[in-house]
RNA sequence: GCCCUCAUCGUCUAGCCGGCCCAGGACGCCACCCUUUCAAGGUGGAGAUCAGGGGUUCGAAUCCCCUUGGGGGCACCA
């Protein structure tokens, strides 16, 4: 039996998640789950300088939100932790001493000034970057010197100077960097703590990791890691860089391109079933007709053989549209039960709290095929809440009718509707559909007037059965204000 | 500048171990239908000479080479 797969995702807390890390987080959950294999959660907070306050609790939030749990990692433990990166800090340490002494790493006393000054001559030359290797090559003497005057030295691990260095990705294919290209990085920084280059290749090995799974902007420093775990004798694992999630100018997705904060969508009114499915596509796909698949059916199906190799563009019109699908997919009950909450927060404070749930639970049907976001719901919702409504007078006047006219309609409906034995939709509908006819007027515009009428827009569910959940003294009330409006000027 | 990488409708993509593809689906867009408005739904449409050029082959989106374009990386950041 082949050894079970442990996959991890490793966030950096430096802000709020955005989609492109999340998307990573996706794709390594579904291939844990779907392997039957270990998903685990590594916080890599080696830059102090970075770290920002809250990151951890968004990042944990934002992996919850999206129904990505975790086997290992904060808050739930695990046989190999810690896995908070800072609190690890002795294995690193150790790792590059044994570097060290290997002969594989060497210190180096080189100041930030004169690597700043050494790139940009080399940049004036045209000359490739990289660090020109000069601690590689002290004498004793120099050593000496330069460790008396008390420079806390950086660790730099000594790449081959001729020769390539290749390895597999499980996406790309066989990918080969010649080792001239290749540069003399830093593992281990002057503060004590370790560059993500070693840090993510000791915990790699330390964790039993066999699949790296990451964003293709790892591709580049893949060499460095392969040349780390030959040196320290550790075994390799697998690697699979996925392809970049792009904005629309197709430069990598960033801040600048709006809205990239996967909270910020939870915040907008998505649902985290929609966001999964959505990002899942970015980059994967199950076959050539299929949108819409279920957790359990992403889980079932998940493959990296089907992960394609170009940046996709994040689109918010197809992530809308797919929300939409879900929202229209869900039960009554569940979407009320999701409406509710936002409602109680975005109503204007006039509507008094807590809302019926019941009352909610009425309305839900009538708006449901008409929400893109939970955030849609308040404004397609509140003239069921509010007891004034505000609108122009001229809104109630439809196309090819005048004032004198649709108040005259206006009244001729409150007749009808105010001598109803029961308020229904259907009893609704008998009464007023014909009295268009009687007015020599058409249904639209006898409708029409009464829609603005009762809900104070145009464009509004249904016009009896919103009536219906409105109720009978909230109409007639409405109605005789519309009325009441239209003489008053 | 150097290194790596990618390349099918505006966008996400299927197809890519060659013929079933004068390229399929979805989003968006446009019509029409349904209809009391808005949606949803249905039907249809526009939209890709498969980046370009060379090969290989009876036959290429599919294989090879080159070019071009895009992206990523080149920190004591991840």
């Amino acid at each position: 039996m082949a050894r079970q797969v442990r996959v991890r995702f490793a966030p950096s807390p430096t802000g709020e998640p955005h989609v492109g890390n999340i998307r990573t987080a996706l794709f390594n959950w579904l291939y844990a789950r779907h392997m039957g294999g270990v998903f685990i959660l590594r916080i890599e907070d080696t830059d102090v300088a970075r770290k920002v306050e809250g990151a951890l609790e968004a990042i944990l939030a934002s992996l919850r939100w999206l129904g990505l749990d975790w086997d290992e990692g904060p808050e739930v433990g695990g046989p190999y932790g810690p896995y908070v990166q800072s609190q690890r800090l002795k294995l690193y340490e150790e790792a590059a001493r044994k570097l060290v002494e290997g002969g594989d790493a060497y210190h180096c006393y080189c100041s930030p000034q004169r690597l700043q000054e050494m790139r940009e001559e080399q940049t004036r030359r045209k000359q490739p970057t990289g660090y020109d290797r000069r601690c590689r090559h002290l004498d004793e003497g120099e050593r000496a010197r330069a460790k008396a005057q008390g420079i806390p030295p950086v660790v730099r691990f000594k790449m081959p100077l001729d020769g390539q260095t290749p390895f597999d990705d499980l996406i790309r294919g066989e990918v080969t960097f010649a080792n001239e290209t290749q540069d003399d990085f830093v593992i281990l920084k002057s503060d004590g703590y370790p560059t993500y280059h070693l840090a993510s290749v000791v915990d790699d090995h330390l964790m039993e990791i066999t699949h790296v799974m990451r964003a293709d902007e790892w591709l580049s420093s893949t060499p460095r890691h392969v040349r780390l775990y030959d040196a320290l004798g550790y075994e390799k694992p697998l690697f699979a860089h996925l392809p970049i999630i792009l904005g629309p100018d197709r430069s990598k997705l960033s801040k600048r391109h709006g809205a990239v904060s996967v909270l910020h969508y939870r915040d907008t009114g998505y649902l985290p079933e929609a966001m999964g499915n959505f990002l899942a596509l970015l980059g994967w796909s199950l076959d050539d007709h299929t949108e819409v698949i279920p957790r359990e059916e992403l889980i079932r199906h998940f493959s990296i053989e089907r992960i394609g190799k170009a940046g996709a563009i994040f689109s918010q019109e197809k992530l809308a549209w797919m929300n939409g699908m879900y929202i229209r997919q869900m039960s009554q009950e569940a979407l009320a039960g999701r409406i509710l909450p936002t409602l109680e927060e975005a109503l204007p404070a006039a509507v008094s709290r807590p809302l019926s749930g019941e009352y909610v639970h009425a309305i839900t049907p009538l708006v449901q095929e008409r929400l893109k976001t939970l955030a849609d719901a308040p404004p397609l919702m509140d003239f069921f809440f509010l007891e004034e409504l505000e609108y122009p007078h001229e809104e109630l006047v439809q196309k090819g009718l005048d004032r004198d006219s649709t108040r005259k309609a206006l009244e001729a409906a409150l007749g009808r509707v105010a001598a109803l034995d029961a308020w229904s939709a259907p009893s609704l509908e008998d009464v007023l559909r014909p009295l268009a006819g009687e007015l020599e007027m058409k249904t639209g515009q006898l409708f029409g007037a009464i829609r603005v009428a009762v809900t104070g827009q145009r464009a509004a569910p249904p016009l009896f059965e919103t009536m219906a959940v409105l109720g009978r003294d909230r109409c007639t009330r409405r109605l005789r204000a519309a009325i009441e409006r239209l003489v008053s000027r």
